[in-house]
DNA sequence: TAACGTGTTGATAACGCTGTCATTCCAAGC
DNA sequence: GCTTGGAATGACAGCGTTATCAACACGTTA
């Protein structure tokens, strides 16, 4: 636990060697008493020491890195959507991107603390968080105390000294459920998202907010607890329709639940849109892969990780005047997974109805 | 077009100024003469000069990169778990891992082109390639001529001077065929892949190869063109379940283009499997997540990524006796997409691996 | 005992670039 | 002509590590 700025010959001195032994050392090379190696290791730990990359690559004539080249015109996933935004700014602005993967699975702390091993391993000079990491405080913290400066995308505390992007999540999602009331449904379910995510907050704000705007009370029965992956939605939306007095619309969070309860449906033999009508959020590919494919809220990925890449490559290049906040609308995206409710007179809503974000509707 | 091995001196050299004039140039500083200038980009294009990076960041004390910290338990795509398994290997062995994108629906050769530069200008120690880039002539030989290693995941041709991993495509896809065949199909159809990718070729020999063992003739009309794509596959499923006498199972290269097709099918209000087997390959995530869950082969990517990462790093280090080929085993994976077809006496297929707890299908 | 090998350690010169600061150039003003 | 000041250029010292090679400490062999 130290400053991460310690060197080469501090180390050596500590230890009480030259700095060619803890060169030895920290390339794991042959012929190095055991409890000099032991001394040197000490060393490194009570100064935190991490080697150069730029000047080891420079002595050695070796990089210790690799290119892992690809071509996919047809990946379109979320961190697919992000990565290529950011790399473009990167490109642009003649940075090199580094990806950093954390534990998925593990405790938070644990992938913090990984971020930031990395980060600091890597001597980047900047780093971009996604959601959830972009809200650890433990992490934003350690990333101040170190001077690095972070961009964060998708986060719930649009604020602080780093540069954010985030999507308008809850005016968006406002529009979803108000678009599902109007078109005649009464009982409206939503699974919420992990709650690790801001999003999750802001979505299932949005969706109160649309049953208020209508007038529609909010049936707590009719909520759902998700985590943003197929199958929390598939089981889910198993439990919403199973019950006694079942919902005729499921408005999961994003787009990956909303396939898992067309999943759930199909498996109940409801039929979509005509038993029940299902929405999602991002408009990522699996939206328009579904049978029906869905609607959905589009979420500009791609145009928030470069406009936010952009903002903090400016402030690397010491053009900052504070941190840049971005917000970026989702339009709605109109599909085949909803149609009013079976029992209703068919009416499509007129389009001075609809009113709110930009729409865009698709086929 | 140089040896891409210059440095500053020799630009300077060249241009006949000092080199920390070519350093103004080269990072568009301020105050340089317009003439200068542009003698030195002579010099510098006729040197085919590039920056070293090592040495700029040592001597500048700044990284030119920034890392992208992202944490996504639920992500599944090929490109992903490629990635994730190269990005295990190189950590465990102390390596950094760039990425590279290189142009999508370019032609190939600017492919080849923007890759070589990125690989060039980051000075990676070797670099790994994924499908269709891993058997770009033009390519190889550029690398070959740097001197540059590599490793090649999904090649056509498991060959040359560098490792490269594969899977049993063949094998698996008569294996995939003749799963169909036995379920009593006869008209059985196929959508070939990106010709492009060696494993279209190598996945249309196997269902070839399936017919023949079973003594059914191959149908030209039963064979149709995709790019690997979901659209792609619902359009050729269109064009085959629209024959006058269309086919009972289909089955597509890969899982997007399958799950075109079961979206062809719904459309033209065919239910899978009831009326129309389908059948995917890869066991990409959107395999588990289409109505019915699809019958496929998994491809073992993650596996394979890792493994030839080691032999690209092992080759780094001159632990090297001869390029490795590595070849993977694609096993089966039974889902609900195939079954009998309908004029056949019905009898379970035995699930080896059953997805979803429903068996409604939607009418 | 002397010579030798083997394992261990250190002094010092690169590595290729940028930062600092000195120097040169040149047009404008006296 | 001489000065002046800003633009243009260059000399040189690092940046923090690794590579080279010499030196040294031992135990072993002739």
């Amino acid at each position: 636990m130290a400053s991460g700025k310690a060197k080469i010959t501090d180390v050596a001195a500590r230890a009480g060697v030259s700095i060619k032994t803890v060169s030895r050392v920290m390339n794991r090379e042959p012929n190095v008493r055991a409890d000099t190696r032991e001394r040197v290791l000490e060393a490194t730990a009570a100064l935190g020491y991490e080697p150069n990359p730029a000047a080891r690559g420079l002595a050695s004539r070796r990089s210790f890195s690799l290119g892992l080249l690809y071509e996919n015109p047809h990946e379109f996933s979320y961190t697919q959507r992000a990565f290529d935004g950011v790399f473009a700014s990167c490109t642009a602005a003649g940075y090199t991107l580094l990806m950093l993967p954390c534990g998925g699975e593990d405790d938070a702390s644990n992938a913090a603390d990984s971020a930031l091993h990395l980060a600091i391993q890597a001597r980047v000079d900047g780093v971009i968080l996604t959601a959830p990491l972009c809200d650890d405080r433990r992490l934003l913290d350690a990333l101040r105390e170190r001077d690095t400066p972070s961009a964060r995308i998708a986060t719930a505390t649009p604020e602080g000294s780093s540069c954010t992007v985030r999507a308008g999540d809850r005016d968006a999602s406002r529009a979803i459920a108000e678009h599902l009331l109007d078109l005649g449904h009464q009982r409206v379910a939503f699974i919420k998202g992990d709650p690790r995510h801001g999003a999750s907050n802001e979505r299932f704000a949005g969706f109160r907010q649309g049953l208020e705007a209508r007038g529609v009370p909010l049936d707590a029965a009719l909520v759902a607890e998700g985590h943003f992956d197929f199958d929390s939605g598939r089981q889910a939306a198993f439990g919403l329709l199973n019950l006694p007095h079942r919902p005729t619309a499921i408005f999961a969070s994003n787009d990956d639940m909303a396939a898992g309860a067309i999943a759930a449906a199909h498996a109940l033999g409801l039929a979509v849109p005509t038993a029940v009508s299902v929405a999602g959020f991002d408009d990522s590919p699996i939206a328009s892969r579904t049978w029906p494919p869905l609607t959905t809220a589009r979420q500009p990925v791609f145009e928030m990780a470069a406009a936010v890449t952009d903002d903090l490559i400016a402030q690397l290049r010491g053009q900052f005047d504070g941190p840049r906040h971005r917000l970026f609308d989702c339009p709605l995206v109109l599909r085949e997974s909803t149609a009013p409710p079976a029992s209703t007179v068919k009416k499509q809503p007129s389009a001075s109805e609809r009113e709110g974000t930009g729409r865009h509707v698709e086929s």
